[in-house]
DNA sequence: CCCAATAATGTAACTGTTTACATTCTCAAT
DNA sequence: ATTGAGAATGTAAACAGTTACATTATTGGG
């Protein structure tokens, strides 16, 4: 509508000077700066952000990209970034991936084209040639739920390959031997692939046959994980327990595994990773690896904006600590007992 | 970087020229058009897309205000939105309210400053002055999950009255009598108030006596719904079944009850609002009224754009419908119905 | 009373596009 | 050859701020 020049005009003074009351209030003499405001008051001046990022080149905007945004994980480290984002004045603009590459693709170009400042990329399968533009052109970026911890990008995440491990352990104390995994997908990020090698890993320390029949690698939804036990426990030697790579996989094979007729964790103990909101408020309470969400993001943000800030650019590594929560929905196998002692009388037998 | 100019002293020719290569291609002799772009190429020349929204004041941008993206079904809702925005060539920038006048207030006067071409503002309890300089302004904006039906403001939302009528209805069906509300928080919008009224409605309707004692006005969150049902369920005349306004209050009372040895849902029936992707994947499945948030973020985004691009500003107000979606939180009756005979025999004592 | 330092204010260029209008060119119809 | 229409291209102003630099006013010390 109205602008400095109107304001200008009404309080008598020059652009200059209006400019210097919105910005630095206290270069302008007490008299002059009321007369100013009371001009804006008249013309009901707004002020235009946009121009003014376009005069100084600083948008003051993340670009941020998620796979999809009704994942309440990605939605939890979203408000980490916006929170901290707001609180230094900066606006965040989302896209969501989808988890394909062409959107992921797209959405960094148009992100860019809108001159943020800064892109938040969270869990990529971005191919080299998007990445190697953004480093070429020293573009701020960071990753979000990375695996990388090395080299030129900055990346923060936790260690899968130990939540993994650690989620896969916790079943093993419980003395499951038959563990199956639903292991998320693996074209779209290594995270599931690394979650994956922290469980065949921790099979083979403790002895474990790895059984690559357990192992389905499915998209991440409710629904895969409902169709997933259900293949998994119509096998002749069914497993006790399954690691999911994520918790809707869990709470879709809670929700498989019930309408199979199974009993929750007695015949069968599910672990998750994740630890979205609702994970302890499902019955039974789901036991899982959590993520420090919130946290990731607000640091991914942290790291983001000291970047910007700088013009020499050191990549930066950030590995956030995962914690087994253990709930509800693993117990110590049952089922699997009689299983074991018949295996055992009948390799006695056979000897 | 390199801007239009650098393209145009390159190709030899003007800016003029080059802008209409971006922008009208087939104005362009086909020979001078090779030219430009490869002129683009040896600069590496980027689109600024925010100097061109200065130039032609349109941002392209929309601003979406929720309470809190963390939120299932406003992560619903931003997707719909999104998704058409996106498809209209737009971006959206993202702030989130935590149910605060104050919060939501700032973030409408930030996202203007910022130039967004309009507002959708998702369950507001935005005061009159916001609301009225918005108004006056002319400036497009729609209310998402609006109870509003008419006059100047234009609003989707869903009937919340017949909703919570609906849920109520239900349980009554079930031959529930003594039905409790976990409510949620009367203040910040006034959805909860109609979702209410509805149920008071549906008791009045069917004879049975409102008793406030059995409506808890509280926050939507998990942690909420779990006390609110241990605290009704404590009462020496406890409730046979709850309606709650929102499904994180459902969940949570489904929590909270499990965690009172309560068995769901023989002892308490429950149902909820909204139907969030988890509702369907509980133990038991939630009873639920639906939203349809998606729909609804998509239809409030074509209604937004629909007024940037008319000068003449009619508002539109859609109800979208609900649908209650009966699953496995809710039975017939049970524990009331000894109740029921004990207080029949003593009336029948009495007379 | 003068000078220098400092505070207050003004001038004008700059940011990267778009776009109305002007100019030049081409070509077919006269 | 002349004209006129239409296509291709160029010129320059506009958008709403910021900011380096210049100018003017004020003030305190000599």
């Amino acid at each position: 509508m109205s602008t400095i020049r109107d304001v200008a005009k009404i309080a008598g003074v020059s652009i200059a000077t209006v400019s210097r009351v919105i910005n630095f209030p206290e270069k302008v003499g007490i008299e002059t700066r009321k007369r100013v405001f009371r001009a804006m008051e008249v013309c009901r001046y707004k002020y235009n952000a946009l121009a003014r990022g376009f005069a100084t080149k600083r948008s003051h905007t993340f670009g941020l990209i998620v796979p999809t945004i009704t994942n309440p994980i990605f939605a939890e480290s979203t408000r980490g970034i916006q929170d901290f984002a707001n609180e230094q004045g900066y606006q965040v603009i989302l896209g969501n991936s989808d988890y394909q590459y062409e959107k992921e693709a797209k959405m960094v170009e148009v992100l860019r084209e809108r001159q943020v400042e800064g892109l938040i990329i969270t869990t990529t399968n971005l191919k080299g040639e998007t990445l190697k533009s953004l480093l070429d052109d020293r573009f701020p970026f960071v990753l979000l739920y990375s695996t990388v911890r090395r080299g030129p990008i900055s990346a923060v995440g936790v260690d899968n390959f130990l939540g993994g491990y650690r989620a896969t352990e916790h079943l093993i104390h419980f003395h499951h031997r038959r563990i199956a995994m639903l292991a998320g997908a693996f074209n779209c990020s290594d995270r599931s692939f690394h979650r994956w090698h922290g469980y065949k890993r921790c099979l083979k320390d403790n002895h474990i046959p790895y059984d690559p029949d357990l192992v389905l690698k499915t998209e991440y939804s409710l629904a895969r994980g409902r169709e997933g036990v259900k293949s998994l426990v119509s096998f002749k030697n069914p497993p006790t327990a399954i690691f999911c790579s994520n918790d809707f996989l869990a709470l879709g094979a809670m929700a498989g595994a019930r309408e199979a007729g199974i009993s929750l964790p007695q015949d069968l103990s599910i672990v998750g990773f994740d630890d979205m909101q609702i994970a302890s408020s499902v019955t039974p309470a789901l036991t899982t690896i959590r993520q420090p969400a919130y946290e990731m993001g607000e640091l991914g943000a942290k790291i983001l904006l000291h970047h910007i800030g700088n013009k020499v650019y050191k990549p930066v590594h950030k590995i956030l600590a995962t914690r087994l929560v253990i709930r509800e929905s693993t117990t110590v196998v049952r089922t699997m007992k009689k299983e074991f002692y018949k295996t055992k009388a009948m390799s006695v037998h056979g000897a």
